[in-house]
DNA sequence: GGTCAACCTTACTTTAAGTAGGTTACTTGC
DNA sequence: GCAAGTAACCTACTTAAAGTAAGGTTGACC
């Protein structure tokens, strides 16, 4: 009686709370998909009530921004680090893919809001920051493509860098769902199709 | 007077106002995005009142999944009917890709609702519905892999399956917003860089 | 120990999905 | 031709959840 649980309500500073906000919301929209989320419900789970969610977030559509750019930030700084100290564009290529296959495991609920397509639900701010992230991927390997070929027509690198982050994309979610492949493997993967091509996996290249 | 318009309001065999519904809901569902398009327009523009669309689809998600179920069934169609008389699988996957290039071109409104994420919104049926198309595509690409590679383990089939639709998926919406891009050429960017792989581009094969 | 700001609440409005039950027009057998 | 049945259709409602107005409480700092 003297030590109750002091888990009683408890009056947080914005910042904090805001956090905490984030970290129920991304719990929730992953859990129950977007429009089955109510707002209600993140509120109570918060310990606070729904007005709040809006004074900080205006929105529930900017509820769910705020969660998809948090997960925007950490996957560039986490692609971004990983490529420092690379020997070479290749390295670079496969160190990044490496970081980003791990990345989308690691944060696999937030992720599955990108992925899953919990975004354009709410409209156009939720698509654009969507997009966002992806065109934020398209610029880091158009960049690495452009070291590889600067003589390239540019028409034939963007092609190219859509088709990387496309095929990331889509095997991040393959490779989320099998417990048997590694980041490594599922990069692996990827680097011998880009960088070989498919015509070697049936006859084996001559050398290298 | 004696031949008046005759725009006047008329009533339709249940066939032909699903068709009509269908036409009109993709449109608005194309132009406002899922969540912002209301029933009662969608209603109002079929020229007829929002329980009609109830009785016919169920609900606001049912709408959309039949939207997106016909778009798919026209979609494989379109890929299937285009590999009938390939030279050989590489022909079948050439086909098939420039098929479904045009397709997505051709069909660029029902299509968006696909690749601009308007679907899961809904809820699971939708968001599977989504996901049928994707996997559709996967066996088609299964099936085209295994025949070139007999022996590969499956697992590499697999990762290669996924990377050429995810691949697919993120060009077409990179080449429907160039205008300066056919369909062949998009799926001869694709063809070379799944085919003679990036490396190819940076030093031309020796021979063939 | 007062006062000011920031945190927080109750109780409301509004909008759009979904529905109950009745009405009108086309068709089919006589 | 005409009744009777059925399929298409409507008006008017309920409900659920997003969003908001206006005011109460707590703690920090002079």
């Amino acid at each position: 009686m003297t030590t109750a649980p002091q888990t009683r309500k408890r009056r947080m500073p914005r910042a904090e709370r805001e956090r905490q906000m984030l970290a129920v919301a991304e719990e929730i929209f992953a859990e129950r998909g977007y429009a089955a989320a109510a707002m209600d419900e993140i509120a109570e789970r918060c310990g606070v009530s729904k007005p709040m969610l809006y004074e900080y977030f205006g929105s529930k559509e900017g509820l769910l921004v705020a969660c998809i750019r948090q997960a925007r930030g950490q996957l560039a700084t986490a692609i971004t680090q990983a490529a420092v100290g690379a020997t070479g564009p290749r390295d670079a290529l496969r160190r990044g893919l490496v970081a980003f296959f791990e990345f989308t495991d690691a944060h696999r609920r937030a992720w599955s809001l990108v992925l899953r397509n919990e975004a354009a639900v709410a409209g156009q701010a939720a698509a654009a920051e969507v997009e966002a992230i992806r065109q934020e991927q398209v610029e880091i390997d158009l960049a690495l493509l452009t070291a590889f070929l600067p003589d390239a027509p540019r028409v034939d690198l963007e092609a190219a860098a859509q088709i990387v982050v496309g095929a990331c994309e889509r095997l991040s979610l393959w490779y989320v769902s099998r417990d048997d492949v590694t980041a490594e493997q599922a990069a692996d993967h990827l680097m011998r199709v880009l960088w070989t091509g498919l015509a070697a996996l049936v006859e084996p290249p001559t050398a290298r």
